[in-house]
DNA sequence: GGCCTTGCTTACTATTCGTAAGTACATACA
DNA sequence: TGTATGTACTTACGAATAGTAAGCAAGGCC
């Protein structure tokens, strides 16, 4: 039985993110991409637009935030929203399962802050060793 | 004042994600990179030889899985024991705040998965739109 | 001697990313 | 009237990163 013929939903109801094909493996990645992170993060606070997200997630690039966007866009975790004026409107927000997404990366960031000195110690040790 | 000569100690302590020169940005780029979170996923399930987490994370190559392990192992979130035989023996297991780390990554591995089917309706709804 | 094993490292190539520039208007200002 | 500014992108190109495949060390087995 060979992987690519075994049927979509089996492989979506085992839920196996290990597995090389398995869908789960491309909205995680876009979901821990470094840009798509920080996005949902910023995001998590409430509806932001491009030049605002630009600015506030710092050292992003156009290309990069317009990029991330259409992958979140595109995986249902955010909503685009564009006013037809000039100069252009577009509003970003997160959608309700967003919203979900948002909370673990925005704990897993947490996380990562609160127990940033632990880690820097362990770096520090490695190199005196 | 210009963000590079804030001490660093207050970058920690604020533990700004969204900053550029955040020392945060670079551990959780290596937890949420494309390997870096599979690899933790599997160790939370028991300590594991090169080759066994080779098998178990599919699609990873042994240069990816190796520089992976070392971001890990720097952050200090995984140990490293090599026992001088040959053929070389080594062992990859998470440490405390590894566990804490691979338990967060997991929580949202588990969501995507339980999460995939309203999201490929998502994409599904955009691609007929 | 030749081959097998493991855990890497090293070239080389393919893909992705960052930088900078361009676009289409409208408004502000000189 | 002309120039500058702002928005939300897209596009080209060089740089960084990831993937592929091969090599290596050193002992055991036949």
């Amino acid at each position: 039985m060979e992987k690519d013929l075994e049927p979509f939903s089996t492989r979506v109801r085992r839920g196996a993110v290990l597995e090389r094909n398995c869908p789960s493996r491309e909205v995680l990645k876009h979901v821990t991409s470094q840009w798509g992170v920080l996005i949902l993060i910023v995001l998590e606070g409430g509806t932001h637009r491009f030049s605002e997200l630009r600015r506030k997630v710092d050292g992003v690039s156009e290309r990069m935030l317009a990029q991330t966007l259409q992958w979140l866009e595109g995986d249902g975790l955010v909503e685009r929203i564009a006013y037809p004026v000039v100069p252009p409107h577009v509003e970003y927000s997160l959608t309700p399962i967003g919203r979900e997404a948002a909370g673990h990366i925005r704990a897993l960031a947490d996380w990562i802050e609160v127990r940033l000195p632990d880690i820097c110690d362990a770096q520090a040790a490695r190199v005196a060793a």
